[in-house]
DNA sequence: TATTGTTATACTCTATAACTATA
DNA sequence: TATAGTTATAGAGTATAACAATA
């Protein structure tokens, strides 16, 4: 009895999972890269802001730990967000090694716009399915990555 | 009524889609890689030899462009493959312009070998799902990507 | 002139190593 | 000694530009 899809029934490489996994993927952050232009960050810059919108101020090297990046990629990700005065950075007082990371308010109001884009940018992602197929998906990917 | 989740309804970067998507594409990827090592071939090549093995033989821009690679990218990577006795390079006689690549009997059998490795390596990846939910991803994903 | 394969080169992304300052 | 941030550097991966051979 067959009860799923053989894994590799085609030699169409488009068919295979790591194929489509791949280009959803770059798929969908190229949608979200275009809806944030307008407010000059890209999909990495936003994932910080976010962490940063929804957390108390804490040093660069937590931020990076939660985004899964090195610290030094951190570092010049701070640097382009410092300048377009999105984020600031002092040090933190109970422990000067540290830098303390926030978002400005012109960083906020960003972060804020940019929720809603890449909102819309990823319903437009997943306009050609069901909202049912669109919970499954998650539920499945959430599954799959286990975090 | 809400139908589906909202897009953004938590600040955890790991619940958002372009995370789980690319982090999905990676761990298969990772575990596709390590279930072909001991062929000796990693799964970009995987994706060139599944292209040749269910073709007659082509010219390298033909592959490459099935498989949304450069040219450039197409040299490098069957230079290597050529090298290991995977496959081989002769000029079209119908235009010499072109080479013909062929998989060696040795680079057939590592393509089945290899085919074998990576469908266990993606059972692997999928077990934490029922084969109905494998199918479902399946389907969603090809709607999305839309070759 | 256009196309295929090749080579050289450059660019992006990211990590490792080494340094500074702080603890 | 260990940690946070920084800087310099290197590596992987891939693309662009230029060139040779061929059409």
């Amino acid at each position: 009895m067959i009860v799923s899809t053989p894994p590799s029934a085609t030699a169409d490489p488009h068919d295979v999972l790591g194929y489509l996994l791949k280009h959803a993927a770059l798929q969908l952050t190229a949608l979200i890269d275009a809806a944030l232009e307008p407010f000059d960050i890209d999909s990495k810059d936003f994932g910080a802001l976010r962490v940063l919108a929804h957390r108390e101020p804490t040093s660069q090297l937590e931020v990076a730990k939660t985004l899964g990046i090195d610290r030094t990629t951190m570092v010049a990700l701070l640097d382009v967000l410092e300048r377009k005065g999105i984020v600031t950075r002092r040090p933190d007082p109970a422990d000067r090694r540290r830098n303390v990371v926030e978002l400005t308010a012109h960083g906020f109001k960003t972060y804020e716009d940019a929720e809603a884009a890449h909102g819309r940018a990823e319903s437009e992602f997943l306009g050609a399915i069901s909202p049912g197929a669109v919970d499954q998906l998650r539920r499945t990917l959430r599954t799959l990555v286990e975090h």
